[in-house]
Formats: structure tokens, sequence, C-alpha cells
RNA sequence: GCCUCCAUGGUCAAGCGGUUAAGACAUCGCCCUCUCACGGCGGUAACAAGGGUUCGAUUCCCUUUGGGGGUACCA
């Protein structure tokens, strides 16, 4: 048993991002292919953002993707609680004791004061960056204003000169100047501590040796290190992870749907298909192999196949992929998850299994069923140019013949049954001395009004019945007639 | 602006001083075939640029260019 311990920490948005997943999945992997734990923390120290069930979003993402926790708030191990919102006195007692230690100070600047500062700076075309008004405050004043209950911040000490530097897992050395640190707030005053501090002082009481988080915070982890360095606590490694764009180095948006787990999900995304697509952005196992289960990431994964470049979503091999998970399915899971679809678009009665079956290869996304089987409820408004294939060599006079000419033959199929219907048209056609094409075409376009469908005419007429089959050649015929 | 990170085909990527520079998606062509898809076979397509270091650079260093991130009482 390893002693790697990693957190997910997110902070409740309400949904889950695609690349908060990542991150979720990188530190759950790291951890369990380690042997390690796996914990889950809430990053709630922003009251203004609260969300109405956002917690909710996160414990059902990651049970739906077996991203299963050793530990979290519904599972204490002693390390609790681990909801940040819940600890705050610990955060109060760590900030004073930084303020003891010569590392942090009282700071009593009002937002205005704060604010004047900011466009004062602003104005001269000078970067925002806090004066420090209230650093040299003698312990008199401190006290008088404390006593005297003025609301007040704690900001972090930091050195002017000279440079920091960490090492991170998949960057390599990260040297930072220590004069672009800045004196930043640790507790707010509201009393909440801010995610800069509330992180540092979490991971050290939790535990955690391996910080999986987004790049976004490469340049301030020098930071964190003064500070488990003012405490005399060990610094954890760290593994920043790269960014995920999308076509154009574009930020993926929740807005136009194409940013969180559950719009994916609810499009008919498998979990299963998400989470190896995700693990594969920014991650290579190195093989040619890339179908993975999440059982076998937590065997193969190695933080030294975590790439350092920003890695594009590529929805096309995202869909291919889900393609491939779909086909894997059982045909009888697969044919459960098409049902709701189907109920969208098909009134009529047909044989649903057999259009699951023709389905399943074809499909990529859940959501695009409706779109290749709507034909078979109505056929849709098509132009007779549909019926010149050059391949098949038919016109649309060859095709007004051939379609004219199978009506007896399917009228005389008693028995409707794909190999019934299938062996009197081979039949016909046979005695015609023609190519299968040229009767089967116009017949599959007479049926379904489109240029590509599951199945082909004989899996169609069969699946929509012998009067339906007839009644749309008859309107062919005469939509052809007509058109001539 | 300042700081910082990144840079192999359209995209994901392997590579870690000497290779015909893998593979996948996409794309194109062929085969299979009652359409499409699946499946099979094949093609097009890449080391951002310029300097070094070296017998030899995609690989190491520097500069440029391009892109990302940070610069909040957000995380």
């Amino acid at each position: 048993m390893s002693n790697i311990k990693t957190r997910f920490a997110p902070s409740p948005t309400g949904y889950m991002h695609i690349g908060n997943l990542r991150t979720a999945l990188y530190s759950y992997l790291i951890a369990k292919s380690n042997g390690g734990t796996f914990m889950l923390r809430i990053e709630d120290t922003d009251q203004n953002r609260f969300v109405e069930g956002a917690m909710d979003v996160i414990y059902r993402t990651l049970e739906l993707c077996g991203l299963n926790y050793d530990e979290g708030p519904d599972k204490d191990m002693g390390n609790g609680p681990y909801i940040q919102s819940q600890r705050r006195d610990i955060y109060i007692k760590y900030a004073k004791k930084l303020v003891e230690l010569g590392h942090a100070y009282y700071c009593f600047c009002s937002k205005e004061r704060l604010d004047g500062l900011r466009e004062e700076l602003e104005a001269k075309g000078l970067p925002y960056e806090y004066d420090g008004h209230c650093k040299n405050l003698s312990p008199e004043e401190i006290q008088k204003k404390l006593d005297a209950g003025e609301p007040y911040v704690i900001r972090q000490i930091m050195p002017k000169e000279g440079v920091s530097e960490y090492d991170d897992a998949v960057y390599g050395k990260i040297t930072i100047e220590n004069s672009t640190l800045e004196e930043q707030i640790l507790l707010k005053s509201d009393g909440m501590p801010t995610y800069n501090f509330a992180n540092v002082v979490d991971d050290h009481l939790m535990g955690v040796t391996h910080v999986v988080r987004g790049n976004e915070y490469i340049t301030s982890t020098p930071k964190y290190n003064l500070l488990y360095d003012a405490f005399g606590w060990e610094r954890p490694c760290y593994i920043h992870l790269p960014l995920i764009t999308k076509e154009g180095g574009k930020k993926l948006s929740k807005r136009e749907g194409d940013a969180s787990f559950e719009d994916f999900y609810n499009k008919g995304y498998l979990k299963d298909a998400i989470i190896n697509y995700v693990a594969l952005l920014g991650w290579s196992p190195g093989g040619e192999r890339e179908i993975y289960s999440l059982k076998e990431l937590e065997e193969i994964f190695s933080i030294k196949g975590i790439n350092n470049s920003p890695a594009v979503f590529d929805m096309a091999k995202f869909r291919w992929m889900n393609g491939e998970y779909i086909k894997m399915m059982a045909p009888e899971d697969f044919h459960k998850a098409a049902l709701p679809y189907y109920e969208k678009c098909l009134t009529r009665k047909l044989d649903l299994k057999r259009i699951s079956e023709l389905l399943q290869s074809r499909v990529e996304v859940l959501c695009d069923i409706p779109d290749y089987v709507d034909f078979f409820e109505n056929v849709c408004d098509y132009d007779v140019s549909m019926y010149v294939h050059k391949k098949m060599k038919t016109t649309v006079e060859s095709s007004l013949e051939a379609l004219q000419n199978v009506i007896p033959v399917l009228e005389s199929i008693d028995d409707w049954q794909e190999e019934k219907i299938h062996s009197a048209l081979m039949e016909h056609i046979a005695q015609k001395g023609v190519k299968n094409g040229i009767v089967l075409w116009p017949l599959r376009t007479a049926l379904s009004g489109k240029m590509s469908t599951p199945g082909g005419a004989v899996e169609i007429a069969y699946i929509i019945g012998k009067e339906e089959t007839l009644a749309r050649v008859n309107n062919a015929v005469n939509f052809i007639k007509a058109s001539l």
C-alpha cells in the first residue's frame, strides 16, 4: 500500500466541466495506479457563488463515472469536514498563526480604497498591485482596529527579490520571479479563506501528497510553496494539467453545450466513451491501443504519459469513439438505450428490435437516432433526382418501370418475412435479367425518400409492413409520373 | 504591459542525438454490398522560423514568431 493521496477539489458550480472531469479522472487514476487514496473535497469558500444543487451534480457525476472516492464529505476518514465552508475556524486559526510567524499581516483597507488604488494605477497604465498600505501598522494600531471591530483581511507577505522554483511532474522545473508575487489575501473579510490559502491548509491537514489541478495554477504555486515553508510543512508533488480547448483554441463553453459532462451525457454520449476520450486528451499510454475501460486505465495510467501541451477537444474523434462504444454494447442494451429515442418519432407499430439491429453499427451518438429512423414513420418530400444513381445505373425512367413491375411481386408475397421478401425480389430480378440495383435502389428510395438508410429495401419493406410498402411504392410511382 | 508555460500532419499523438518520423480521428480512393454504415486494403498530409552545440539534430541551448495561462476579498 503506497501512501500516495490525491484529491479532487471542485468548487460547486452546478455542472461538471469536461476539463474538471479530466482533472478528477487523472487524480483518481494517479491514486489508483499507485494503490493510493483518492479524496473528494468541496471548495465552496466563495459564498457569492452558491448554486443550489451543485454538490449533487458532483456526487452524481463521480458516481456515474465510477470515480469512487475513498474519502469525502459522506465518507469521513478522520480528516473532515471535507466541505471548506465548514472549516472556517481552522483557516482563521492558521491565518493568525501565520501572522504570528511573521509571514502575513492584517489589512484593513476598504474595498473602496482598493478600487481607488486600482483605478489610479490603471489611469497611469500601470498594473494593479496592492501598495502595502497596512503592512507597517504598529501592533498597537492593529489591536486598536481589531478591538474596534474593523473588518480586515489577512495578506501573505512575499519576498521581493530572487526567484522561486519548484518541480512539476509534467512541466519540469518552474521558475518564477518573486517580484511578481502579489501579497495575496489569505483570509477574506467575511472570515472565509481564499482558494490560495484553503487549498494549502487543507491539502496539508488532509495528507494530500499529489496535487493534480489545471495549469492556471502554475504561476501561483510558488506562493503556496511559501505557505508550506512558512508553516514548516512538506510541499506536495505538483501535477499541473494542460488546458483543453476546442477548435481554434477557443474555450469549451457551457453555453454552447460543449463543455459539460451532462450535456454530452444527455445527448447520448456513453459515460465510458467520455471517460476514455477524456483520458486520452493529454495523456497517452504509448502504444497503439485507444480503447480502454476505467479498470484498465487504473492499471496502466502513469504520470509520465501526461502531455504538457494544450489539447483540442476533437468532436469528430469523440463521436467516433462513442460509436465504438455503441458497437461494443450488447444488442439488448443498445435496444434499451435506443427505445426512448424511437418514442420521440415513431408511433407506428414496428419491429423496433430489428431496427435496433440495423442501427447499432451506424449510430455514433444516441441523439442522432431520430434522424436515422424518422422515415419509418413518414416519407418526407424528396427530389426525383434521387432515383438517378450512377453506380446503380438507374434513371428516373428505369426507376418508374422497376417500381411498376415490382408492385405485383410485392402483392404476391403472403408471408411478409424478410427472407420471403428477399427471395421474391431476387427471383424477380433474375427473371428480368437486370442488376440488383436497377430494382432495389428505386425501391429503397421509394420506401424511404432518403439517400441512406439503416438497412436496404428488403429490411425496410419488412419493417414498415406490406400495406405501407405498397402504399409507398404507389405514391412513388405517381410522384415520378407527375414529374416527367 | 509584466510574469510564465507550450510548439511533430486539420485534430489527438508516439518519439526522448543517428528512424523509410509510428498509430488513431478526419479526408481521399478501392474492395465488400440491395443504399448508407460496419469491416478490409491503400493514398494525401507534420517536426513553426533562424541561429548555435555536435561527426550528426524533430530530439539539447538561445532568439524570433505563434498560441495558452496568470496578474481579484474567483477558484
